[in-house]
DNA sequence: ATGATAGGTAAGGGTAATAGCCAGGG
DNA sequence: CCCCTGGCTATTACCCTTACCTATCA
């Protein structure tokens, strides 16, 4: 089964009832309560039975299916002895006809997402195959795995597997598993977090060892630790572990600096005659000539020893940024080929970035220096909407058809793009970054209602300025706490809804019901300053969604924006708890002098967080922008990530 | 002895972010 | 002439895969 697989014979059995929840990460949690049967561990032993749960639908096997859903099973033990057990799916729905409808040769075919329904993705996951020949084995059984970067939710899910582990087995440090434990002691460790990733085990490895070693990630390398590394190098030669053990840095870290320095190495300008060497040398090794196009299948390092002068880096760069295109008569890069490739992408119709393929992209396009630099080029039209890692890559996309072709003057600013809905919304919204304050809208879904379809109003509005407003409307009720002027929302299905405002420690706030209208609490700032205002959010059933600002004319100063800032991570700080480097991708999020509002770490708590009572939790993206089906009118919308939610980030950090 | 399992190492292709250079405009 | 700005190039820290190796165990 390791190598996919399957064995000989298996054992069918059926069980009349199981029970589902959802956990946090909103996995769907099988529990097969214990069989009276002698299956089921009949040793009596502490071992279970390994099991792997078949799904079957109703109507077959029909690949035409109207959707189609994969499902990544894990079987865990509840308890020692115990002989019931949890199973764990993964399911991911896509829609009728989405990437089968592609061309094929657009897309990269390297995605998990792409395969049958019913076919046993955990046979990637739970195989350790490195050598060409397990990887054919696999192939020709069918089976395909993501391959490349890792994306969010990957890592996300690794994160949420690690736990589950520890939390099953008491530990609460991963780097005891990792680093301290023997092969013996942390057995099957591996193989339990990788479920639900379409990775290969051994991926997952790498991908573990490096986010929990903290002599990764530790920045760059000072001029003392690259004459320490010199020095080390000569006497240790390609002991990498040993350098990195008295470098303070991870192995792989001090092989690559090594890589980097070469004894001979120039560094600046290249010269005429390293280019023409280069070129001589590239051609020589690949068996092409002067004026091909030459971008993949190049050995590098024997490219860096035959020019002598330069790294393997700086010779690829040098080459596929430059030296290629320049030979071939490449024609310059101009604002059109920015709106051709932004339109070319579009036309591609993916769903993911992933999916492009750049050599096809790159072809027969005499600007384009190489297909690596094509997408580096995208990347550098894509940074140029300030909220483009937390879109969709079809709203991004949609957004900047609109910013390509948009004159000068709004191309030099950062943009940020906002959608209402990338189904709904007929064309994406963009709107400069101005640091505003925007309203927000809290709508509690009840359990007959469902996701989004929020038909009737019951909306808190939470208005910009001074003196804050909601609007109570029916299924809210005011509760008074006993301290004047403070209330509860109450809502209307009888689940208490603590709402506290806290704002800058110098601003205190009060709420009180409107005399005026029972529907209304008043918010009083107890000063003058006009501070921004965070609302915490305690209630997992809660649509929480910003909408128009009637008045954008509230622009907050710099320093508050960080301020705010600073109290979203130190809030979320709980949630990157590996040292990841995401981490620092958020603390340098300063672009061209604006702070960019982020509130992913937001939504993840929130996202992450229970739901009870058939209760349904919509959180906004990470920029604030969530799809609804509510008639929302504005064509400007700033996101401003001040929801937290303290309590749902203890259930999260404390329980699961 | 053999093959499977579960890592582990080294090499090298690659990505993403940023530093540095430089030309052009005010 | 100076300064600023933006685009491009070069650099670099980190990521990922591949090939190969090794210890242990059934």
């Amino acid at each position: 089964m390791n190598t996919g697989d399957v064995p000989a014979a298996v054992t069918l059995e059926s069980v009349s009832s199981v029970t589902f929840t959802q956990d946090t990460d909103g996995n769907i949690i099988l529990h097969c309560p214990q069989n009276d049967g002698e299956d089921l561990g009949s040793d009596g032993t502490t071992e279970p039975v390994h099991k792997r749960l078949r799904l079957t639908s109703e109507d077959g096997e029909d690949p035409q299916d109207s959707t189609s859903t994969e499902y990544s099973v894990v079987t865990l033990p509840i308890t020692e002895g115990d002989e019931s057990f949890e199973v764990t799916m993964t399911a991911t729905e896509m829609r009728d006809g989405e990437l089968e409808s592609e061309d094929p040769s657009e897309i990269l075919d390297k995605d998990s997402s792409v395969q049958k329904k019913g076919e046993d993705v955990s046979a990637v996951s739970q195989a350790w195959f490195t050598t060409k020949e397990d990887k054919d084995t696999l192939v020709n059984k069918g089976h395909k795995w993501k391959q490349g970067m890792w994306s969010k939710e990957e890592i996300d899910l690794l994160m949420s597997n690690i736990e589950r582990y520890l939390k099953n087995r008491g530990i609460h440090d991963p780097t005891e598993i990792i680093f301290e434990m023997s092969k013996e002691e942390r057995k099957d460790f591996y193989r339990s977090i990788a479920c639900g990733l379409n990775r290969p085990l051994f991926a997952v490895y790498r991908r573990v060892l490096r986010m929990y070693d903290n002599r990764n990630h530790v920045g760059k390398y000072t001029d003392e630790e690259i004459n320490k590394l010199k020095r080390l190098r000569e006497k240790y030669g390609n002991d990498w572990a040993t350098i990195g053990a008295a470098l303070g840095r991870s192995a792989s870290s001090v092989k690559d600096r090594c890589r980097l320095m070469k004894d001979t190495c120039n560094t600046g300008k290249w010269t005429e005659e390293e280019e023409r060497r280069l070129a001589e040398v590239v051609h020589e090794l690949t068996g092409t000539e002067v004026g091909d196009v030459v971008t993949q299948g190049v050995s590098w390092a024997s490219v860096a020893e035959l020019v002598g002068t330069r790294s393997e880096k700086q010779c690829r760069s040098k080459w596929l940024n430059y030296l290629n295109w320049k030979q071939s008569g490449g024609t310059e890069w101009t604002k059109e080929d920015d709106i051709n490739l932004v339109h070319r992408i579009a036309e591609l119709g993916v769903e993911d970035e992933n999916y492009i393929n750049w050599d096809i992209l790159a072809g027969g396009w005499s600007s384009v220096r190489s297909p690596q630099w094509l997408r580096s080029k995208w990347w550098t039209i894509k940074r140029q909407v300030a909220n483009h890692k937390e879109l969709p890559f079809p709203v991004l996309l949609k957004g900047l058809q609109d910013v390509v072709e948009a004159p000068a003057s709004v191309m030099n600013k950062v943009v940020v793009i906002g959608s209402r809905s990338a189904n709904a919304s007929p064309s994406p919204v963009t709107a400069l970054q101005i640091p505003v304050q925007i309203p927000v809208q809290i709508t509690h879904v009840s359990s007959s209602d469902g996701a989004g379809g929020s038909s009737e109003s019951e909306t808190i509005t939470l208005n910009s300025g001074a003196l804050q407003t909601f609007e109570l409307l029916p299924s809210f009720h005011l509760q008074p706490t006993g301290t004047p002027g403070t209330y509860f929302l109450q809502t209307g299905t009888n689940q208490s809804l603590p709402l506290t405002l806290s704002a800058n420690p110098t601003v205190t706030l009060t709420a009180a019901a409107s005399p005026s209208s029972p529907d209304q609490i008043i918010l009083h700032s107890l000063t003058t300053d006009n501070e921004n205002v965070t609302v915490q959010m305690s209630h997992p059933g809660i649509i929480i969604q910003t909408v128009t600002s009637e008045d954008l004319s509230d622009p907050l100063d710099q320093s508050e924006l960080e301020g705010e800032q600073e109290l979203k991570e130190e809030s979320s700080e709980n949630q990157n708890n590996s040292g990841e480097e995401e981490r620092s991708e958020e603390r340098s999020k300063d672009i061209q002098g604006v702070k960019t509002l982020d509130s992913s770490k937001v939504e993840e708590t929130v996202e992450s967080s229970g739901m009870d009572e058939g209760a349904v939790l919509m959180v906004p993206s990470p920029s604030g922008f969530i799809p609804t089906n509510e008639d929302i009118r504005t064509d400007s919308v700033l996101p401003l990530g001040t929801l937290t939610d303290p309590i749902l980030e203890n259930q999260e950090e404390g329980s699961d």
